[in-house]
DNA sequence: ATGATATTGGCACTGAAGGCCAAAAAGCAA
DNA sequence: TTGCTTTTTGGCCTTCAGTGCCAATATCAT
């Protein structure tokens, strides 16, 4: 932790996870995701296949990256929230923010989502990601309310915000009229609509 | 299709999905999910391997017994209701008659959801099954307002739909103290209150 | 050089899943 | 009874994900 970029003990890691992500996207781009093997992604990138599962804990998780930490990145945009916001308007803002990129990395990003939304193995994996996801929700919900994590309202917010974003991103993939953002915007209010009345 | 209790041709079956599932239950409630192997399973109940995936697609799909059936119900359920209702309450209706269970099977339910809820492995691929169910709110909503299946409206209705009833299931199972309607009525009015300015 | 330290990657194992196909068990016709 | 048809069964084999174990490897510090 101390010191990152200096010199450590030890043998030197040949790899890192953006690497083998690279390696494993292009590969999965290829043959795609179900047919590329974990022993094809360490041949690809001349290392060895228990090596990869040193940096990914499966094979599901190399197309989402180092989750974690975005993870906490979104933990602690949801907390710079004024208090003054409303609870709903708090996290819409923060959803946005943590899913707004730049054009650069716009493309990747889109790519990356679209291997995850289209891969159903994939897809399922993912739910446990989406968990993790909503439970920050909550966590940030039972915190400004003074409830518990797994009372009924942070409980319930989580998942309607997960549904949002899920809906959201279905409808930016499936469409190249909108942005992101858009799409965050008009699933809220879709909703809303819906709820009228 | 025609003659199902009448005698047939060939080899009858040794089994049915019912009863695999019973088998099955008895020993994940032993054992757990996933220490329980399928040879486990197959050779408790005097049976191959090989047969056991004849009945169910993968080891994930046992808890969920027949759910294409289910789905039918539901979808069936779902056009029952009058086009006068609007369409959030007559989609409330539906999922709410749909997970009203019996006395004497309640238990049975919640055994079962409680396994799926608690398992993460089993979370992960439930998602697919998520997924379908959605898909059959998404179909009616865009039945009812003329739409496509994957405009945005269906869509992140169909999302909203899932991510209440997720969230019912969550409060039901983890309190004794709210019945799966009441949770699911909750649910609804606690996102309500959540949105409101 | 030598020792401490950290990563690597090979080997072996378990378990899920699925292809293939001969054997088994029924009904039916002669 | 015998043979033909139909359907299910289950054994065998393969691939691949994932994991424990551990010796080999590569670097730093003294």
């Amino acid at each position: 932790m101390s010191r990152a970029l200096e010199t450590r003990q030890g043998r030197p890691p040949v790899t890192n996870h953006a690497a083998i992500e690279r390696a494993a996207f292009q590969l999965f781009e290829m043959r795609g995701f179900d047919t590329t093997t974990l022993d094809d992604i360490a041949l690809h990138m001349g290392i060895g296949r228990r090596t990869v599962y040193r940096y990914f804990p499966s094979k599901f998780d190399i197309p989402w990256g180092q989750f974690d930490q975005n993870l906490e990145t979104f933990r602690g945009r949801l907390n710079l929230s004024p208090v003054t916001v409303p609870l709903w308007k708090g996290i819409q803002e923060a959803v946005i923010d943590f899913n707004s990129f730049d054009e650069n990395v716009l493309d990747q990003h889109r790519q990356r989502m679209r291997l995850i939304f289209e891969t159903p193995s994939l897809q399922a994996h993912s739910f446990l990601m989406y968990q993790r996801w909503r439970g920050v929700i909550a966590e940030f919900v039972a915190q400004r309310t003074g409830e518990s994590c797994d009372a009924a309202m942070p409980v319930t917010v989580g998942h309607a915000s997960l549904g949002l974003a899920l809906s959201a991103y279905d409808i930016w993939l499936s469409t190249e009229k909108l942005t992101l953002s858009d799409a965050l915007d008009s699933s809220l209010s879709n909703l809303r609509q819906h709820l009228e009345h």
